[in-house]
DNA sequence: ACCTATTAATAAGA
DNA sequence: TTCTTATTAATAGGT
């Protein structure tokens, strides 16, 4: 249909190739048209050009996801399967990963041991003893630092209430003096005052951790 | 083109809807595998006719699934991602299941234990002191077993020697008379002898599991 | 499924 | 890409 025959090879002048498939590409998707409307059938076309370029029909009446859903489902062939296996194989791995996890944390509780002989025991005992065994490590770490703390603290009182004191006397023996000069008197004082003994504005963080 | 012009719109006449039907999609075929090897393009086309048949056609040089994937990168439209998404979102499901247990099993093993404050290592401790009795509790089930098998051994060992003794006695006593009567004679030593003393063919199982 | 008059598609050229 | 048109291909309706 044409000015000639033609054989249905590559055409192998480039620029005949794309008008022909311009012109091939139109009267399939008219023909995919038609055919749908006529016959109430669903169709979907999807062509690419050898450069890539792609065109598609789909039916009116439906959509690509829903053609696809059903070739699925009529010829049986799996389409992403690749990738679907993919991810099942990874959720398979990671199942069975679980699984084992389950079964050690069980038998590290106590439970299921009846499904373990003599000599499978004794690991488990043994990491109980060491997970045991860390446990109360770290219960004594924060022991110590609790005592080392009060410690501290107590220390600090003692240092708090000695400054009080000394406050207190200074405070009754000049109480008459207090509206001239007071700001001198307490620089005064200060300056007397043992490095040590002088208010800070921080404790020291006695946490360890955070 | 046929002997009439036609609309195109619905085909009333059943019969000849279906004749239609068959006959276009043979054209539309016939149009998709030439336009691929006239141009070197690949065609994938997909007909549903209104009562459920599947025809299809895909260019030799590719595959369906292959177009897909073309098409999905190409106009960006998700095709299969329902599907995709469920079964990351069960990975991810799963995979958050795995690191809390993988954490659980740490603390239990002793492990990262600076990122737990006092309290929180208490039930840790509980669980750890459970787990330590429970696979006593089960060693010391299979000690008395095995005790209790030792027993049983030795007490058979000494039947068997008792039994032993006496058939060489009575061997040594009859060993002239061997030749004839012999069958006899067991049969009646048999019965002499206690119940309890006869050599049984097996010992009861005495291992629990498996 | 086959036939064929008729319409539709399209190859080549502009 | 689009238009034209000679020519081939597809197909509607009938068998």
């Amino acid at each position: 249909m044409g000015r000639g025959k033609i054989e249905i090879k590559r055409i192998e002048n480039s620029t005949n190739r794309q008008v022909t498939f311009s012109k091939r590409r139109n009267g399939i998707i008219k023909k995919a048209r038609e055919i749908s409307v006529l016959c109430e059938s669903q169709v979907s076309v999807v062509i690419f050009s050898s450069c890539g370029k792609m065109s598609e029909y789909c039916s009116p009446n439906t959509s690509f996801p829903r053609i696809l859903e059903r070739y699925q489902h009529n010829c049986g062939k799996k389409l992403w399967d690749a990738k679907h296996e993919n991810l099942n194989a990874q959720i398979d791995r990671v199942k069975k990963e679980n699984d084992n996890m389950q079964i050690e944390l069980r038998h590290l509780k106590g439970e299921d041991l009846n499904s373990l002989n003599p000599k499978e025991l004794i690991p488990i005992e043994e990491a109980l003893e060491n997970g045991l065994n860390g446990v109360r490590a770290k219960q004594m770490e924060y022991l110590k630092m609790l005592k080392k703390n009060e410690r501290l603290l107590e220390e600090e009182n003692k240092r708090l209430t000695y400054i009080l004191r000394h406050q207190q006397l200074a405070m009754e023996g000049n109480v008459r003096q207090l509206d001239l000069g007071y700001h001198q008197r307490e620089r005064e004082f200060a300056a007397q005052m043992p490095m040590a003994f002088r208010v800070q504005p921080i404790h020291p963080n006695l946490q360890q951790n955070k």
